[in-house]
This record gives C-alpha cells, structure tokens and sequence, in this order.
RNA sequence: CGCGGGGUGGAGCAGCCAGGUAGCUCGUCAGGCUCAUAACCUGAAGGUCAGAGGUUCAAAUCCUCUCCCCGCAACCA
C-alpha cells in the first residue's frame, strides 16, 4: 500500500487559533481525505510548538504558570480541529517528552558530526521593542527599524549550526528539484535569495539566564534549544524517529509539508540541511499557502482584525439553521474554492455568504432538494437503475472530471477541482430544464421518467465522492438522503451505475439561502 | 537603482510564459419554466485590458519608461 505523510506546521502557542491557523489544516485535511480515499496508507501530523521566550513571556504576563499556560491553549487547539472537520492522525506537542528526547538525539548526533561549534553570537537588543536585531537590520547604523531608538550591542557565547558546510549541496538539489517548493513563486525566492545571499550559520541555542523556556541543550546545561531548531525536528519525532523504527521508516520523507508562506525560510532551507545533516531523506515538497486578508489588510493582533474560528462556525451554524458540521463544510469549502493555495485572499462574512447563497444553496443544496423531491413525488421516493446509460449531457464533464480531478488534487489545486465539480452540478441542473420531467409524467412517459430520475441520483452520488475530500460532512449528508445503501466515498465508487437503487430520505435543503442586508 | 507580486466591463478574478475576434463568477436588466431554497434555465447591457512610447501585418499578451497599490528584507512561529 502505498504511503503518505503530510504534516501541518506547529502552531505557536502564544496566542489563540485565527483563521490562518484553520486555513492551513483545512488544506492539510483536504488532501489527506484525497489520499485516503485513492486507498493509500495516509498519516496526517498536527501539533503545537511550545517553546520560547514568547510563550514564557506570555504566561508570566497572564500570571499563570507556563506549564497550565500551554495546556489551556493546546486544549483550544485540540477543540478546533473536530469542529472543523479535521482528520488528523496524531497530535504533536513540543513539550512532549518523547519530543524533548529526538530533539537531544539529534543535537548529540550533529554535535559528534561536527556540524554544530560554539562561537560567539552577536546582536543588538531594543529594550523598548525587547527586540533582537542583527546588525543588518539596523537603520542608521544602530537604530532600531521599528522604534528608531538607539539599541543596545549585546554579545554572548552561543552554539551554531553549521548551515553554510551544505550550502554547495542544498543549491544543487533546489535545482535538480523544481518541484520542491511549491508554489512557483516561492521556489524562485528561495533560490534567488540564495543567489544573493551566502548561508551563514544557524545560532540554534538560547543561554538559559535569558530563555529558559526550553529544551535542554544536551551538549552545554547553560543553554536551551532555539524554538525554532526544537520545532522543525517534529515532523520526524512525530513519527518517531530514534523509537519506533519500522513506523518511522514507513513514512518518512514526508511527502508534503504545508505551511504559511511567512515560515518558507526555515522550512524550505534550514530544514532540508538539518537532515541532510542527519543522513536523512528530504521531504517531497514544501507548499506555502498564502494568507487571508481582512479587508484588505493582514490579519493581526493589534489591528484587532482576527477570525476567531468557533465564533465564525457558531455565527454561520446560527445564520443558516445548519448544524455546525455542516457550516464547517461551507467555510471549508469557501476557502478551497475563493483562491487557489498559493495565493492570498479576502476574507470577509459578507464574501463568506454569498459564495455560500450562490454555490451551495443556489446550485449545490437547491440540486439536491429538488431531485429528491422529485424522486419522492413523481416515483414515491425510490428509483432503481433501468439499465440507462449515462445521459450524454452528463459526459462531458463527467469525463472531464475523471481526467483531471486527481491530479488537481494532488497538486493541491483544490478550486481547480471544484471549478469542475461546480460544472458539473450546473450540467445536471440544466439537464432538469431541457428534460421537463413535469412534462414528462404529464405525458404518462413512465420509462423516460425513471431512467432520468435515476441518472439525478447517481449523478448527485458522484458529485458526492468528488466533494467529499472538501466537504466530508456534505457528502455524508447527500449519500444518507439519497438513501445510498452503503455509504462510503472511494475510487472504484466514482463508477457510473455503482449504485443499482435509491431509496431517498428527504430532509431539509443542505445550505438555505442567508439574506444579510 | 534592495527583492517580489499586482493594476483587465459595477465587484472579485482568468487570460500574459509559447502575440491573432477579451473570458469566468457575482451583481444589474429582460424573458422562460415550475420539481426546487424569490431557486433553476435562456438572453442582453456593460471593458479604448493603469498611462506613454516602441517592436510587429497583428499586443492585455513582447521591450522601454512613468504612475499607483501590496508583500518581503536572515535568527521574529
């Protein structure tokens, strides 16, 4: 059976989830149920990074300690993901004890390397930003960029890694790898940032009088792990590397990690090193989303500007009359749907609704309820496969769709894949108009009727599987109300005519239309 | 001259890499239909493709310049 590992970055504990939080596991979770689904051996890692002077920083503010500080909000994060559908398959804390270990293992195996040296670590600290710069960054000489103020050259020993001994390497395999940054766009900043810029090393420990918050540095006591060092290691102690080797050697290299594109650098340059480094296999692809805009503008705390995704599934859950499973589906589905991964995006209630009004009740939820409400009026809510073939209006797109569906959702194109299942329902819906069955049972043309109630059904069951990755729960509801004998969503199923017979259960329309004026 | 992305009918976008009648979704207007969630189907109006210059038989698409918007700029997840 074939495998795949895919992996969510950590999530910082520093603050609660936003919408870009949900964003990125939305994606990781669409694709994960696309694997599943094609029958491979799937393993989809989530987590949260708890480590740093932040986190430290943020209980003491909040005057609790750090350990109930990051329980409390890793619990926020374990409750998020079940609202919105999420199918992971393991949780990884950075806390975690078994994390802690891989993390020492590693710093003691690239220390006996030779990879990782003590030297002497400069920077200049803003006491009213409590800001670290390097002299780079500096604006006039030794002015803090973001307050102006004068800063303050602090110099102490600290441990690096040695990222520039694999500079030479790493360049070659960017270029013998075009896909492994992905989208484009990214791909040609890292490599022209490398162009430009030798790789200096990485300081990767933190001395504890200042951090400490933090794993210990195996090699020296005095010093804890830079978080970031500490974080990346996940996507292998997740799977257990150094413990559990037949699990670890079933996965890894991941085939994809999914991650903001404000996180491309660490995970598309220092983490490919770090297990070359280690004698390791690089990961397939590092694909960087983009963000969400709020009006126009980055999301951010202090434009006060977040998403707070339990309130926007509550308000929708209420706005529509829907369950809340289902309303995780709609925002699910206009995240894939608005912009292509890559890209960034407005978000907005307003933009939310009327995707939702105009694709999943319009054309989505209202196709649904009216083919089963014909089933149940005009054959008294069951119809049976009568041989038919596929209508021929359905072909097109149906082969359109068995063309290229899986390799757009492999390759993450999620509204490319919709953009044609959308096609799709807009065919079957104009297939009701040309063939009037109201005329049809009219005119008493009883075969005629059934065979194009049937063909309904088993189109809205296709359509079904197709979503399914998307809107898992959408999809369970659209099988269980055309009474689909087994309800299930995989490859062999997409075959036309897999179901010989429909015994509806009609319920109320899937996504009503919202009026917000 | 730091790097990059973008400026296309009222709104949001595709098309640009491999020049050849400007396309999609939403909105607006008109019509049709009734199984349906004022839904669905059909049709129409609406753009000198930011501006200027150039290359070409032909440019939204290639080149040059200008204006405007938005990101990034290494130890900050």
């Amino acid at each position: 059976m074939k495998k795949f590992y895919l992996t969510s970055p950590i999530y910082y504990v520093n603050a609660n989830p936003h919408i870009g939080h949900a964003y990125t596991n939305i994606i990781c979770d669409c694709l994960a149920r696309f694997r599943r689904i094609k029958g491979e051996n799937v393993f989809f890692l989530t987590g949260t990074d708890e480590h740093g002077e932040k986190i430290q920083k943020a209980a003491n503010a909040e005057g609790v300690s750090i350990e109930s500080f990051i329980d409390n909000k890793v619990d926020v994060f374990k409750r998020l993901w079940p609202k919105l559908n999420i199918s992971y398959d393991f949780f990884i804390r950075t806390s975690w004890q078994q994390h802690c270990e891989v993390v020492s293992k590693v710093i003691e195996k690239l220390y006996e390397k030779g990879d990782i040296y003590k030297s002497k670590y400069s920077a200049f600290y803003c006491v009213g930003c409590e800001t670290f710069w390097t002299s780079l960054q500096l604006v006039d000489t030794d002015k803090c960029p973001e307050c102006r103020r004068q800063t303050e050259k602090i110099e102490e020993e600290n441990y690096f890694f040695k990222l520039s001994k694999y500079q030479r390497w790493f360049k070659e395999h960017l270029e013998g790898n075009p896909e492994f940054i992905r989208p484009k766009i990214r791909y040609n900043e890292v490599k022209k940032f490398l162009d430009g810029h030798p790789l200096t090393d990485l300081c990767i420990s933190r001395p504890k009088k200042r951090v400490s918050w933090g794993i210990d540095l195996p090699i020296d006591k005095n010093y804890v792990v830079y978080v970031w060092f500490d974080a990346l290691i996940n996507y292998i102690s997740g799977i257990e590397y150094g413990i559990d080797s037949e699990k670890f050697n079933t996965f890894w290299p991941a085939d994809i990690h999914f991650i903001g594109k404000d996180i491309l650098r660490h995970h598309a340059i220092f983490w490919p090193i770090m297990l070359k480094a280690l004698g390791l296999e690089i990961p397939g692809c590092i694909f960087a989303h983009g963000w969400w805009k709020i009006k126009e503008e980055k999301i951010s705390k202090s434009k006060g500007n977040i998403v707070n995704p339990f309130d926007l599934i509550k308000q929708l859950s209420e706005l529509l009359g829907i369950d809340e499973a289902l309303s995780a589906d709609a925002f699910r589905y206009f995240l894939m749907r608005e912009i292509p991964v890559g890209a960034d995006g407005n978000f907005s209630l307003e933009i939310l609704i009327e995707r939702i009004n105009s694709d999943l009740a319009n054309d989505l939820g209202n196709l649904v309820y009216r083919s089963i409400n014909m089933v149940q009026k005009y054959n008294k809510g069951s119809v049976a496969a009568s041989g038919g073939e596929m209508p021929s209006e359905f072909r097109k797109s149906i082969l359109n769709l068995e063309k290229y569906y899986d390799d757009f959702m492999a390759a993450g194109r999620f509204s490319k894949a919709l953009d044609d299942i959308f096609a799709l329902i807009g065919i079957i819906n104009k297939y009701i108009e040309t063939t009037k069955p109201w005329n049809l049972k009219k005119e008493k043309k009883e075969k005629e009727l059934l065979s194009f109630l049937y063909a309904l059904c088993e189109g809205i069951r296709i359509i079904s599987i197709y979503l399914y990755p998307i809107m898992p729960k959408t999809s369970f509801s659209i099988q269980k109300q055309l009474g689909v004998k087994d309800v299930s969503f995989s490859g062999e199923k997409l075959k036309w005519g897999s179901e010989g017979r429909f015994l509806i259960k009609k319920e109320k329309p899937l996504f009503p239309r919202v009026d917000v004026s």
